[in-house]
DNA sequence: AGACTTTTAAATGTCTGACAAATGAAAATC
DNA sequence: GATTTTCATTTGTCAGACATTTAAAAGTCT
């Protein structure tokens, strides 16, 4: 772990940068202990906050965790899925708000990142995965439902159909891509005759994968997406003749 | 943005997640400045250096800049698709490699994403995204390439079609999933023999991107998929046999 | 000797106060 | 009016101190 000379940034930022770079490179192993702030501290010839700040750094990208007391320190984090899916939907859901990525672009990415899942789920796909997405199609139908629990059922009949394919880094590249898609489904109203169209076509795909079916499984994903992509357009539409 | 009871974590991270969800919940929008730092500590009746600790974990995630002088401060950022690129990378190289994902399963799932890229790259792709993965092909074919070049000129090939797609959220999201198998790959010592076999595949893609054609993009891709599965579970075996 | 309690040392979490450096705006000067 | 100087604001960094947590070491009692 070497030196940053004092010229162009940060130093916090060079010194996290320097020690994030060790652990990518594995230099530092998971559940290693780094050396105390004060041994860092003269280590790098800074203070004890300049160090702090880039310990806080790391932390803000799971990259270590501290622990008080005698033993304590700032040790390697073993990076879990589970960390980086949560990640995931926060960078994922900013990066659809803050650059204004259209509905169509995101609903086209989604489907298409669900369409290289429904092969192997429809392969691997356990039978509790498939009562999930038989349970998340009942709820669907329920009457009384808000806008809020359709959707948040909607995701969950998703992550089970990726989840289905049995591959950890699949679900949480996916996960995040659906989840972070769900303010941008939440603008959407859905009427009753919508919900109907959009239970049946999970109904559809749920077929499929219990039928192992890839192929039709595919083509009912695709003929999800084609329907959400028209619903998108309508409410759009509808919208815009309303304001202008 | 709302307070902070003394009650369970760091006040720094408190802090974070406070401002952190003012913007991704929007009340907080792009460029826009917070308070400085001491109307914060004010604000939160906390200390300067906590603030700070808790703005360089926001910083971190590329959530907000900092700017000195009169009129400087922390900025809401405008999350750019290159640096979620780059965080997403980092985390997906940490993952597999902490979590020891097996080759196959982190081949699997590139392969997966990117076959669903490859209909829309054939069906969108310029002249220019064609014309990049022709020049990889045969700078891939060039002897005396180093493993690593090699494997460099892999990525790139596999970047312009995923790019060919013309869809910046599947760009984001495939790009780290080739990238973060970089080190798995490199792992692989590639013999003459091997890389004409990828390059003639690669020339397979290739020539279906070309000929817009995306059914046989998606089986060459699937060729490709089960080659370099093969050679992985060959060297692993070889490499077995040496050691045991 | 063994189990329990107390002490202690090490480490992070936090605060106070201060100075340095950058930077744009206001004030002063030509 | 244009240029230069001054100045106030804000972040970057440092030094030192105290609080809190924690586990191990030391001590004490049975």
């Amino acid at each position: 772990m070497k030196i940053d000379p004092s010229k162009p940034a940060d130093l916090s930022a060079q010194i996290a940068a320097a020690i994030r770079d060790a652990i990518v490179a594995g230099d530092l192993i998971v559940d290693e202990r780094l050396p105390s702030e004060a041994e860092l501290a003269d280590h790098f010839n800074v203070s004890r906050p300049t160090v702090r700040e880039a310990l806080k750094r790391l932390a803000a990208q799971s990259l270590i965790r501290t622990q008080r007391g005698a033993t304590g320190g700032a040790f390697v984090r073993r990076l879990s899925f589970e960390d980086a899916h949560s990640q995931q939907i926060t960078t994922a859901t900013l990066l659809l708000s803050m650059n204004a990525v259209s509905f169509e672009t995101a609903c086209e990415a989604r489907y298409a990142l669900e369409r290289a899942c429904a092969p192997l789920s429809a392969k691997r796909r356990s039978a509790d995965h498939l009562a999930m997405m038989r349970a998340e199609i009942f709820r669907q139908g329920q009457p009384g439902l808000t806008d809020e629990a359709f959707c948040a059922s909607d995701v969950a009949f998703h992550r089970a159909l990726v989840d289905g394919a049995g591959n950890p880094v699949l679900s949480y590249q996916l996960a995040g891509a659906v989840e972070a898609m769900q303010p941008l489904m939440n603008m959407i109203t859905f009427t009753a005759r919508s919900r109907g169209a959009i239970v049946a076509l999970h109904a559809g795909i749920a077929d499929a994968i219990e039928a192992r079916d890839a192929t039709a499984a595919e083509a009912a994903l695709t003929d999800l997406e084609v329907y959400t992509q028209e619903l998108a357009r309508n409410v759009m539409a509808e919208r815009a003749g309303r304001h202008g």
